[in-house]
RNA sequence: GGCGGCAUAGCCAAGUGGUAAGGCAGAGGACUGCAAAUCCUUUAUCCCCGGUUCGAAUCCGGGUGCCGCCUCCA
């Protein structure tokens, strides 16, 4: 597998630290509101990352933290009059609610920042003792200039980013491009002991810190979106390799926006579309399938028509489940023939292929459609085994719904046995040339949002 | 000012040197009692101008338009 590393600009032979095992760190939401869709795409690309990883063989642990106090907290929970606790509790539930409702499946650690403390104040007092930090009024700032490799990530040198940085108005650090490890706390505010004094963490050292504990000195990928990449993951390289010695991140990744028109969404700038009020006007798929047609590094561009072209597209995925599920009925017993297998090998070649091209997720759709076109060819054929039926369907089922989670193979359902009637009442007039009978019970059922088709191997039904 | 990205059919979108994947929508046809589903056929001077090359959407130069980062942000 290749991968674009951000850090080099260059795609990459993936290859983890130690052998088989992937370590893998994704920043998580500041949970002071609701996640929007842009912030979804991350969580869901880096999900399906890690799905097709585990596909591959690897084993992946997975880690994505909880931002649960920052300035943002502190000032919506002022602004509520609630406890912060309370508040990123309600906003981790929300979040994960959003995340169920899209099938992203859990990381397998979700720390909190609130509960790492400890070893944030640990990193911070080394970065001191070994000159990387110092301590200024209850504060400690990270000395960015004590590093001469600061801006790799971004690509900016120390003078490149001084000379387009703002006025600075913080006069308690030394060089403007320094920034807080631990902020002193202010009147009322939540606040943790420290050598400094009461305080909280800053923002970027809780990843380097909690990455450290979970994941060990060096991660094999790190990602985000691309507004993390500077300043946080830049500073989260300056940190956590002045802090231990070592290389930091092996491979770094971060998607592109979801735009709203040409402009960027985001919290700050007021344009966010919620996943919450998102998922209940669209289907998951069709909000994953939105999310996964385009290549992860390119941007999307949300629109209400977007989503329900995709709800469209979705449809011949479902359809041809549903055929394959049908005729099954009146296959002949018997494994799949060697063509059929033949077939799918092909097409899990062309579906890695593009997977390990950095992630072509919009490719490895397009060999979905190849699977459902030769699914149809299969159902359509006038004797078939049903083996060769079952590998297709299990085909899809793994790279269409485990992997990318767009297939869903409904379970089998018996239908009320009112409408399994009208159903037969409709044979018998069709067979009796009553097709005005028959028409009007078809329609009834369309009303109620069945659909029947009229097949050589009888009458397939599904839901709209 | 520095760094970077994008521009492919009505729409979504792949494609980093060999002559434009895939899906949606549209049109025509097959199948059907009629439908539906399916199948077949059909739709692109790849933003513009130069250059390199036997050959460029793809490389180089120059334009035009849009966007991002340099400041909290997936």
């Amino acid at each position: 597998m290749h991968v674009y590393n951000t850090q080099t600009r260059k795609r990459e032979l993936f290859q983890p630290l130690h052998d088989k095992n992937v370590t893998m760190y994704v920043c998580g939401p500041t949970v002071y509101n609701y996640i929007h869709i842009g912030n979804a795409r991350a969580f869901l690309f880096f999900d399906v990352v890690r799905r097709y990883l585990k596909y591959q063989g690897y084993h992946v642990t997975y880690v994505q933290n909880f931002t649960d106090v920052d300035d943002r907290l502190i000032e919506a929970a002022q602004k509520e009059d609630t406890t912060v606790k309370e508040l990123a509790e309600r906003y981790i539930q929300a979040y994960f609610e959003d995340m169920d409702a899209l099938g992203v499946q859990r990381a397998d650690h979700h720390p909190k920042a609130t509960e790492h403390i400890d070893e944030m104040v640990e990193g911070i007092q080394t970065l001191i003792e070994k000159g990387y930090a110092y301590e200024q009024d209850g504060d400690v700032y990270f000395r960015s200039q004590s590093k001469e490799d600061y801006g790799k990530l971004s690509h900016q040198s120390m003078e490149e980013l001084k000379s387009g940085a703002r006025v600075e108005v913080n006069e308690k650090k030394e060089n403007p491009l320094d920034f807080a490890l631990w902020k002193k706390a202010k009147p009322n505010e939540i606040s943790w002991d420290s050598p400094w004094g009461k305080g909280r963490p800053g923002w970027h050292i809780e990843c380097s810190a909690m990455s450290r504990k979970y994941l060990g000195d060096t991660l094999d990928l790190h990602a985000g979106g691309m507004d993390l990449c500077f300043p946080h993951h830049e500073n989260e390289i300056a940190q956590s390799e002045a802090w231990t010695g070592k290389r930091f991140v092996r491979y770094w990744l971060h998607n592109g926006y979801v735009n709203m028109g040409s402009e960027k969404m985001s919290k700050s700038l007021g344009n966010v579309v919620r996943v919450v009020d998102l998922r209940k006007k669209y289907s998951p798929l069709a909000l994953r399938y939105f999310l996964l047609s385009t290549h992860y590094r390119n941007p999307i561009a949300f629109s209400d028509e977007t989503i329900r072209q995709m709800e469209r597209n979705l449809e011949r995925f479902e359809t041809a489940t549903t055929n394959l599920k049908h005729r099954m009925e009146t296959a002949m017993e018997g494994e799949a023939e060697p063509e059929v297998e033949e077939r799918l090998n092909q097409l899990t070649q062309a579906f890695e292929a593009a997977m390990d091209d950095d992630l072509n997720t919009a490719n490895a759709i397009s060999v979905l459609h190849e699977a459902v076109k030769f699914a149809f060819e299969t159902v359509s054929r006038p004797v078939v085994l049903q083996g060769s039926l079952s590998a297709i369907l299990d085909w899809l089922r793994k790279f269409g719904g485990d992997i990318m989670g767009l297939v869903d193979v409904k379970e089998e359902t018996d239908l009320d046995q009112e409408i399994e009637a009208l159903i037969e009442e409709r044979q018998k007039a069709r067979a009796a040339k009553d097709f005005q009978r028959a028409d009007a019970i078809r329609d009834q059922l369309t009303a109620q949002g069945i659909i029947l088709e009229d097949t050589p191997q009888g009458v397939r039904w599904r839901r709209k």
